[in-house]
DNA sequence: CGTCGGATAATCT
DNA sequence: GATTATCCGACGA
């Protein structure tokens, strides 16, 4: 479980997928080519949030996992949204000026028949951020602080007794480099599970 | 259902 | 100047 807690109240998700990166020796991690003053969170103790903006408009955030010195970290990379639906999908749908957004369209009535799926709203890393209202304030945050604005937690004992299904595993999504390392995994079947995509080059000028 | 291209700017070379 | 751990709307089947 990951919380996330602002004066708007409370948004709890529960991660059903995430990816690995092992530090300077994964040429997919950010931390491949060294350290800088983007990934220097990646550096420090584990249990911190590395919080990272990419593709010009989103953000996506890891929890840092090797020791101190070590650049190893875990991508949240979606989940379901437990506690504070509907200010999670207030935030979806703001998204600054150009996220579903339609002119003149008449406001769907009820939260059930909105055009945001509730399975959408933390499916993918990035819209995963935008449902938490995470940014790069948050960046080296203390995920095992339970009084920290975000932060980690394990799930009740027994929530999920008998209910787990099992972990699959697969390529990482979106990346150039490393496809040959399956550190992906996810929840089988699970609908909140973002779909896969390999990477894809763009036109350069 | 699926694939495709544009948006958009921090970060690094 | 090039690249990018992505998302969304459009379009075709």
């Amino acid at each position: 479980m990951l919380e996330r807690e602002t004066a708007d109240g409370l948004v709890a998700v529960r991660l059903t997928e995430v990816e690995a990166y092992a530090g300077e020796a994964d040429p997919a991690s950010h931390a491949y080519r060294g350290k800088t003053p983007r990934n220097a969170v990646m550096y420090g103790p584990p249990g911190h949030a590395y919080v990272y903006f990419t593709y010009g408009m989103h953000f996506c955030v890891n929890v840092v996992c090797g020791p101190t010195g070590t650049a190893s970290a875990v991508l949240l990379r979606a989940g379901e949204v437990i506690v504070g639906e509907d200010l999670a999908r207030r935030r979806r749908m703001a998204g600054n000026g150009r996220s579903r957004v339609v002119a003149g369209a008449p406001p769907a009535p009820g939260p059930a028949r909105g055009p945001l799926a509730a399975r959408d709203l933390a499916r993918g890393p990035a819209r995963l951020c935008q449902a938490l209202g995470i940014d790069r304030a948050l960046d080296g945050t203390d995920l095992c602080d339970p009084a920290a604005p975000l932060r980690l937690r394990s799930a009740a004992p027994g929530s999920l007794a008998g209910q787990q299904p099992g972990v699959q595993f697969g390529p990482r999504v979106g990346v150039s480099v490393g496809v040959e390392t399956p550190w992906r995994f996810w929840l089988q079947a699970d609908p909140t599970v973002s779909v896969y995509r390999p990477h894809v080059r763009r036109n350069r000028v």
